[in-house]
DNA sequence: GCCAACGTTGGC
DNA sequence: GCCAACGTTGGC
């Protein structure tokens, strides 16, 4: 099993809209990188979801509920989209400053590449930030 | 609100 | 195919 992050301004598009709205398709992207690294995604892959801006922290945990399909806010067919359901919100949210803080973490997609919306996680980077939250990794 | 970093576009 | 210009993102 791999794991991944996404990212979303809460005032666009929020963790708890996501779990009101169940299995969901993570539309909008519009990114080769973003859609390479979806491309890869299996259905049961775990996510972090990230909310950036005013909150810049990882807010909870999802899972992937569908592979890769054609993204049905495009029109063109280049962009392709996975759909995602929410599994567990973080105990506590993992700040991104406490994420810089970490040296385990230095390596991380999120401080390196802060613009990129879908990155992958290693699975040490996963245990750490769950145990920073204080949340099941599982 | 500013600005740095990054990705994309388009002229040559 | 290169590179300058532009737009967008997101941390500060």
């Amino acid at each position: 099993m791999a794991y991944w992050l996404v990212k979303s301004e809460p005032n666009t598009w929020s963790y708890d809209q996501h779990a009101k709205a169940g299995s969901q398709e993570w539309d909008g992207v519009r990114n080769y990188q973003a859609r390479n690294h979806m491309r890869n995604m299996k259905v049961g892959d775990r996510v972090f979801f990230y909310h950036s801006i005013k909150e810049q922290s990882v807010v909870g945990i999802c899972e992937v509920s569908a592979e890769v399909h054609p993204d049905s806010t495009d029109d063109t067919g280049t962009w392709e989209c996975v759909d995602l359901i929410t599994i567990r919100p973080f105990t506590t949210p993992v700040t991104l400053k406490q994420i810089k803080a970490e040296p385990a973490l230095a390596e991380m997609v999120l401080v390196k590449n802060s613009r990129l919306s879908v990155q992958p996680v290693a699975a040490k980077e996963w245990k750490k930030i769950c145990k920073l939250g204080d949340t099941d990794p599982g």
